[in-house]
DNA sequence: CCCGCGATGACAGTAACTGTCATCAACTAT
DNA sequence: ATAGTTGATGACAGTTACTGTCATCGCGGG
């Protein structure tokens, strides 16, 4: 009685593991060979060995399936606002945030880069990745008052980190060779500081 | 032989005119009244004494009808940002055209009020207004270029002040009375200023 | 008076998304 | 082991947003 012994990490469904993950790769791969627009999810679902049905139970919508790591950026963000030191001023918290999920993106390059191209060339994506950013700006916030920064201050400067957040991650994918995403975000912060030091308002 | 004139403004279509204007009435009442996904675009059109095909060819999609002043707004902000003072940063262009869109939204509090509470209940008009908004950081950015503006520094003057404004916009129609949408963002304004100032905050 | 143009209606079709129930693999208790 | 339970999946029907295509209608020009 010969036992094969399979097993891998069986953790998941019925069938082959990690549906979820596969799902994902499939739609990575169909949307960067056929376009957003031209992919089916029923075609996804097809190539991860699905059914379109299932792809519903993992994924809320087709855009979702891209964005995915949501919840663990926001934890970490939050996290380091909050192990941010006393002496540091909202800016700065939420500066050392991005400097500690700088990591998370840089060990993929290649991939954020081709999610990125995909994303940017649909508004649907373009959408579904400013009310991602929106939510981590809002997360930013909350964490930002558990410091004791008041109203006005602590949504303004989370929005401000989510905006130099934008410009630097745009800029470090459009970079052809190896760059540095946390270096490119010190450097957007510098000039936010520089922008907002003009002469006071009138 | 009695001839009645109606003949309004008829400029437009082939029965009553502004078929455009009667189809976002008709859908800012009833996503006010049934919601969002409650209501078809068929319900919409009917109301409007349409048909859903006809409702498409006015709006790209369901959420396009409660955007339509995006361009108009946009022709202000550029045009505000170009005629600042040569003397005023970059920041400071930015604060001026956002004081010079401000009567266009004052001048409609209660409208801007209800069209609000329905895009904040909604996550899909949400994307929506993020996108149109995010619009609007790359045309301000694009204006500060043409008055000699570097990279970095107009993209995230743009965005800082389209922050300023999502976030005075939200106080304005969160006030229950009369309120002063200009002041609020020029607080605003004052409030970035200091966060950004580099010093820690209290 | 006819003719062309632009907006609308009518109708069929695709695909995203949802509700519901049956099915199947793994786990648990006995 | 055997049976019952649980949770993920498949199968299938249905709604609705959105699109392509052609016919129709009102209006203005020749």
């Amino acid at each position: 009685m010969t036992v094969t012994v399979i097993n891998y990490d069986r953790a998941m469904g019925r069938w082959e593991p990690n549906a979820r993950g596969r799902l994902e790769e499939a739609a990575l791969e169909l949307y960067g060979e056929r376009g957003y627009e031209q992919t089916t999810v029923a075609e996804i679902a097809r190539r991860a060995g699905l059914t379109e049905r299932t792809f519903f139970r993992h994924f809320a919508d087709k855009r979702e399936v891209l964005f995915g790591g949501g919840t663990l950026l926001e934890e970490r963000l939050t996290a380091a606002v909050a192990a941010a030191p006393d002496s540091a001023g909202p800016l700065e918290a939420v500066a050392a945030a991005l400097d500690a999920v700088g990591p998370l993106f840089q060990e993929r390059h290649e991939r954020s880069r081709r999610r990125q191209a995909i994303i940017l060339a649909h508004a649907e994506l373009r959408e579904r990745e400013l009310i991602k950013l929106a939510t981590l700006a809002r997360a930013l916030a909350g964490a930002l008052r558990e410091r004791g920064v008041g109203e006005p201050a602590a949504s303004l400067a989370a929005e401000a980190g989510i905006a130099v957040f934008k410009i630097a991650f745009e800029r470090w994918t459009d970079e052809p060779g190896e760059a540095d995403l946390r270096q490119a975000m010190r450097e957007a912060f510098a000039e936010l500081r520089a922008v907002t030091a003009g002469t006071p308002a009138p």
